[in-house]
Order: C-alpha cells, then structure tokens, then sequence
DNA sequence: GCCAACGTTGGC
DNA sequence: GCCAACGTTGGC
C-alpha cells in the first residue's frame, strides 16, 4: 500500500467538510496538474491511505487521514462548461484529467502542523516532497518510513 | 525549441 | 497583501 498528501484549502472544502459528507466520502476532482494527475491514474489504488492537508489557512498543517476508496476515473468536472475546474480540451474520448474518490478515515489526535514539520526538514523529513523549497504540488506521494514519523508525532 | 509574459499557489 | 516559485501559453 502506498501513502499520499492530499492538500485543500478548509474555505474550500475542509477535512470537517468531508467527514459531514454523505456516507464521509467524496471525488477528489478538480486536479488540474500533470505531476498531480499522473500521481493520482498511475500511482493510487484502492485502500491506499493519505494525509489530509490544509493549505492557504492560519495554521497551514495536517487535519487528517482519508482513504482513496476507488480507483481513478475520469474527473468529469472538466466536461462541463458550468464548472470552475471545466477544460475545453479534455475529450471525453480520451480524458485528459483524473480523479479518485476519497473517504474519511480519522482525525489525528491533534493537527500536525507545517511548522512542526519543518523543525525535521534536514533529518527525518529531508526528502518529504511537501517541504521541498518552492512546492506546489496538491497530490504528492510520502512514503512509508516518513509517513510513521509523521504519525509518530501525533502524540 | 526557446523564452518572455502571464496566472496560480501558498506561506508569511 | 506581498512575493517567490513554478507551470503554462504562445509568438517567433
């Protein structure tokens, strides 16, 4: 099983907005990045688990842990010319952006925040692709060593 | 294929 | 609100 980092910003749709989602889960859609897409259609699958992060907020961090309950598909939203996250070039025929369902699993026994993060930047968090300088990317793998250190931080 | 212009992200 | 970093676009 692989481990993920999903980001959202709460004023968007926030971690508590997903666990009072019917049945607590919800698409992912909306992913209108190559790195990020290609994450999601080849490198996710079913019963991977990944981190819930809140981005663009005053404590920036992560809220939580979800589970991708679906395999990837295409993200409809770029079909349909009312959506914010519409794309007239992707093709239905031959879609050009992917999506997963997300559910939720739990909440950490308290945020982990960017700030607490960032004081093992040059150790044990050295290659997580979230503090790498100048990143952007809203899906981004973790990997299994530091996804234990990140959780062993919960308490 | 190069690169300037532009738009977006996201921490602060 | 600012600004650095980065991806995308489009003229050439």
């Amino acid at each position: 099983m692989r481990h993920w980092l999903l980001k959202s910003e709460p004023s968007t749709f926030s971690f508590e907005d997903l666990k009072s989602s019917p049945k607590r889960r919800t698409p992912w859609d909306g992913v209108r990045n190559y790195q990020a897409r290609n994450f999601i259609r080849d490198g996710m699958a079913k019963g991977d688990l990944a981190f819930f992060y809140h981005s663009s907020c005053p404590e920036p961090g992560i809220a939580g842990i979800v589970r991708i309950v679906s395999a990837a598909y295409p993200d409809d939203t770029a079909f349909d010319p009312r959506s914010k996250h519409f794309d007239l070039a992707s093709d239905p025929k031959s879609p050009r952006w992917y999506m997963v369902d997300v559910a939720y699993e739990r909440a950490l026994k308290k945020p982990i925040t960017l700030r607490e993060l960032k004081k093992y930047e040059d150790d044990s968090l050295a290659g997580l692709a979230l503090l790498r300088r100048g990143n952007r990317l809203s899906v981004m793998p973790v990997s299994t060593a530091e996804w234990k250190f990140i959780l062993s931080l919960e308490t």
